[in-house]
DNA sequence: CACTCAAATGGGAATGATTGTCAATTTCGC
DNA sequence: GCGAAATTGACAATCATTCCCATTTGAGTG
């Protein structure tokens, strides 16, 4: 595992991390931001970017990149699933895919890969649009 | 599969293909435009970017990001499958996973999606970045 | 509690990849 | 060869993310 720098609990910290628990989905570090601001917390932009990398490095949260290279943000141990999205429309179904969990996790286990994490993106046209 | 549009042969778009496919790693935009002056070639920098954007989203190439967000192509071999990429050093192993096509085309069928195509990536920490 | 000091903060500026703009150029079917 | 439509190029504009640095704050210590 890697070294845990040093780290001190500070109001923003926690706010940063309420935030995110309310959350069901991923969010980026801007939204999260404007979300904090909403709620009358006063924290920093750099503040949010610091400290989601800083508890993402830690392991507390989980940290994927969207299709246009934005990173967004998780709190672990939310439910995880996939989503299957309409190319033309945009409506999305949740997937849960205990067998893309699994498979996920062998195929790592196999190349010897530790920590291994995955995305997965399923698009179509969905029956309305065809 | 998805819909391809009008494509023309152009001295820049050959050229692109051309450096992409002499290189073994993945390479970015950026990379790939400066290797492209070295060589000689005079391609605009947007023209490097919608080249690759259009080869990847006619699946000729290649794409995924880097753990810092920036997109990296790489040729592919024609043959269809996903990564398992190192979150440290960025080493990339060829999944050939016929169970997700499979799990892929069973879900699509499920909620009555056509055409159904996926993204997946998975990344982990290798052995020897342990 | 007072004290100390490194960690943490904030916010504005800087960075750097990517995208938009639009006139000029090039491709390709006819 | 002609003309419409795609493509290009140079540069400006975006926008997420990081840097900088003066100021604040957490948390041991005596």
């Amino acid at each position: 595992m890697a070294e845990q720098a040093p780290r001190r609990t500070t109001r923003q910290r926690a706010a940063v991390a309420a935030a995110l628990g309310q959350c069901e989905e991923f969010v980026s570090a801007q939204e999260l931001h404007a979300r904090l601001r909403t709620d009358g917390e006063r924290v920093g932009l750099a503040t949010v970017y610091r400290n989601l990398q800083s508890m993402a490095a830690d392991g507390e949260i989980d940290m994927i990149r969207r299709d246009d290279g934005e990173a967004v943000y998780r709190a672990c141990s939310t439910d995880h699933h996939h989503h299957l999205v309409c190319r033309v429309c945009g409506s999305t179904v949740e997937i849960a895919g205990p067998a893309v969990e699994r498979w996920a996790d062998r195929v790592g286990a196999e190349h010897d890969y530790a920590e291994v994490s995955h995305t997965v993106e399923l698009t179509g046209v969905c029956a309305s649009c065809r």
